[in-house]
DNA sequence: GTCTATATTTGGATAGAC
DNA sequence: GTCTATCCAAATATAGAC
């Protein structure tokens, strides 16, 4: 421990994560960072020449490659869409640790973060969207629908996220990944027959 | 122009509320509020001696009022749930700008907020939750069953914003809106017959 | 490749004039 | 009740030694 002693990328990204999921990124300060991460600022500055918007973007596409691994593709791609769906909710109670974890689209989307990090998540959050629909499209589901149900399932996950941190409760985000199979292969709807739509406005 | 003028704290309000909502309360910076408020520094702080922890909770219990005149009870005592729920739709479509505005549940639970202001979310929460609650219980919706429907409104609404903020995009909360009134009093939920619940881990 | 030390700007908050 | 001017701490970022 005395020498200073290299760290993986992966390692130092998997430390700088927390700070930025917890305090967003106006919140994230470079001693926050340096502190969870054991590197000096300055060192900070070599392995990220660009600085925070480095670091944040780096996190960010970190924390893409590991909920494609958690959760979009945990079960083998020959299980059924059922199975894989279930698989998806087990790996997102993982992922954000049973909704004590922040969402980085949730912190990053706000107005303060550069626009190269929005527009990150931006890109990052359609294709979570798209991947959950193909995989209900696999599933028989028309693709329109589908679309539709993926946004839904990330609408759910992130309200989830809100509450359960809102209400230091982790209850919403475990109740929204119980059904979460359940709700997005759930039969054709049945969309009010009476009055197709609710036309109010 | 040339003299001051004392401006109204609901005035004050709704012109610091935009800075919060947008910025979130680390974000929000004094520079900001004293720009959008019209009012130096000083002034702010003769009007909030406590600062900025003052302002937002000032802030988060203007918008908490609003939230009930616009949303919770738009619609007269007398009309039908239905009727009540579509109103209330119609009314966060308002108050959240069509999907444009954040959220203050969201901004203002995140890790560096004071203690302070997120004890006010979460009871603030609490009470948008039961108040949705208590008009599906007039509306002959079991108890137990109506709280998680009152969850589940204010997770679709919170996740909703979270996605259009994030796609930039108002669609994904118009859609939530559009579809608010039919999803609270669907019918008994039909859950699953054959395998109650989805027992997974 | 990491460190200590520092430059510079911006943050929240106050003093005192009017 | 608002202003200008200022204080001090903390922010991001950099310089230069090792």
């Amino acid at each position: 421990m005395a020498r200073p002693e290299s760290i993986s990328d992966e390692d130092l990204l998997s430390r700088l994560a927390p700070v930025f999921r917890a305090r967003g990124y106006e919140g994230a300060s470079l001693a926050e960072l340096s502190e969870a991460s054991g590197l000096a600022k300055a060192a900070l500055y070599h392995r990220f020449p660009d600085g925070k918007l480095a670091m944040a973007r780096a996190v960010l596409a970190a924390a893409e490659r590991q909920m494609a691994a958690d959760a979009l593709a945990p079960a083998p791609p020959r299980a059924s869409p059922a199975e894989r769906l279930h698989a998806m909710a087990h790996g997102l109670l993982r992922f954000y640790d049973g909704g004590r974890r922040t969402c980085l689209v949730d912190v990053f989307s706000v107005a303060g973060t550069p626009d190269a990090v929005r527009a990150d998540v931006r890109s990052g959050a359609a294709r979570w969207i798209a991947g959950i629909a193909d995989l209900l499209v696999e599933a028989g589901i028309d693709p329109a629908e589908a679309r539709r149900r993926g946004e839904d399932a990330v609408i759910r996950i992130e309200g989830a996220l809100v509450l359960s941190r809102a209400l230091n409760d982790t209850a919403p985000f475990e109740r929204v990944a119980k059904t979460f199979a359940a709700d997005l292969l759930r039969p054709a709807a049945a969309v009010h027959p009476s009055r197709k739509e609710t036309s109010d406005d």
